[in-house]
DNA sequence: TTCAAGGTTCCGCATACTCGAATACATACT
DNA sequence: AGTATGTATTCGAGTATGCGGAACCTTGAA
């Protein structure tokens, strides 16, 4: 993760206008007042700041609520298409959410966190979607395991010790040590098993993708109840379809 | 348009933060030295905001080349999902496309400008696709010459002062009375009619969608190559698809 | 008519942003 | 090996500029 530690003297200024867009973002709108309030700074202040965002079109206003503009998704579209292999994985996603009827998604490790790159949700697939964009722990999903069995050692640990384990549910595995040994199982099988260390009842597959260096791009996931994701097609029929998958997008990154 | 004078005092710190950003979106990708260069700002000036930015994650790192990060397409998510009219709307959007084979567009008026929003491109679409969340001129796309009839005068004129009439091609529309006469047979038709003002060789149907208050909040269009786009297809089948379409999506969102 | 909630303007002061020079680190060329 | 080039990083000083606070404005509700 690169730069863990806080700047020694970072540019406060552009601190504060970015706390005012993720305070924005947490309330989905927020008044000059309220933002005021919050962040303990001068109405006048927040005046300023917000003319400027909103100069620059990073925000619109509507009466007296301040929301988030649509110019995000332009650089947000950018991130999400900028290595040339994230749109060939993201049809292959299609295509296996389609064969599978299973949530097939696509997530990529930046800052020491997981986040969702691409998602599609099969015909019967379950809703529980953290949006396109979010970020999670890591170590809970089985994507994120995945790449993390691929990363060097000292950087994962890095992670590790910078976010902590988190528990998101009684099944996470929040022991580091049993998740290097996890790892080890993960390179050798080739894929990573998730069961309900992320969400109750649901459970996934994840496997990395490579790019033609041979550094990992991020990882797809197949994910679905857990009364439906057993037996032979959990632990036979979905994996070699996920590693299928995996494989055809990486002859695809090589041969462009 | 909210703003178009320059702020009396911005906050010129988060200018220059983000035309860092906007520098590495344009070139999709900056090294410190060319941004240095490129806003004539001391080396250690731009380290210290690259450092701040890096710190709160809203760019990456690879090499001495800098990023923007997936930070934004949550943020880009948010603008993209704000109003409960919109994901309404993409689900139609998608339903036409299939349809009708043809690419269909949802746009949307921010800042006196189209910003493409939602894009399904048919069976048989072209390949044309300025990317989602990309911003064009209003008065040059089908969507946004029908979102424009149906806004205040007043504020149209601000539109055009501020950013003029740019010709896209050599059909485009720049004569602001011809636009106004426009709107008034788009508002009596109900839908607007674009043929290669934007794209040569491109032809497309436009009509409004409106919220629970009557207010405009975007518009559909339907684009295909002139040759297709044309006769009882062009006049007649389209426009009544599109128009039942739009119809439709109102009365969902009136009724949710 | 007043009050409250929201936004806007102005000015003086001290903070902190910017600069520039020095240092460091690779990679490539000779 | 040695030099050059492109890159990032650190530090101290001076001053531009961001911040606070008070006064003012608008709107809508009581």
């Amino acid at each position: 993760m690169q730069s863990v530690d806080s700047p020694a003297n970072p540019v406060s200024t552009v601190d504060t206008a970015f706390e005012i867009l993720e305070l924005i973002h947490a309330n989905e709108g927020a008044t000059l007042l309220s933002l005021a309030d919050d962040l303990d700074l001068a109405k006048s202040t927040i005046h300023r700041h917000l003319q400027t965002l909103l100069h620059r079109q990073y925000i619109v206003r509507d009466g007296d609520q301040y929301y988030l503009s649509l110019r995000f998704l332009e650089f947000g579209r950018q991130a999400q298409t900028r290595k040339k292999g994230y749109p060939m994985v993201e049809e292959k996603v299609k295509e296996l959410a389609e064969e599978t009827g299973e949530r097939v998604q696509f997530i990529v490790e930046e800052h020491g966190q997981a986040v969702y790159v691409y998602r599609e949700t099969g015909s019967h697939a379950v809703q529980t979607d953290p949006g396109i964009g979010k970020r999670i722990p890591i170590h809970t999903t089985s994507a994120g395991k995945a790449i993390l069995a691929h990363l060097e050692e000292d950087y994962v640990e890095q992670i590790f010790d910078h976010y902590g384990l988190a528990a998101l549910t009684d099944f996470t595995e929040t022991d580091e040590d049993a998740l290097f040994e996890e790892f080890e199982r993960i390179r050798d099988r080739g894929y990573s098993i998730n069961e309900q260390e992320n969400v109750e009842g649901l459970h996934a597959l994840g496997t990395t993708v490579h790019d033609e260096h041979g550094d990992v791009l991020g990882a797809i996931s197949i994910s679905g109840p857990s009364h439906r994701m057993k037996g032979k097609l959990f632990e036979e029929e979905l994996p070699n379809l996920l590693l299928g998958t995996a494989n055809e997008v990486e002859l695809n990154i090589v041969h462009s």
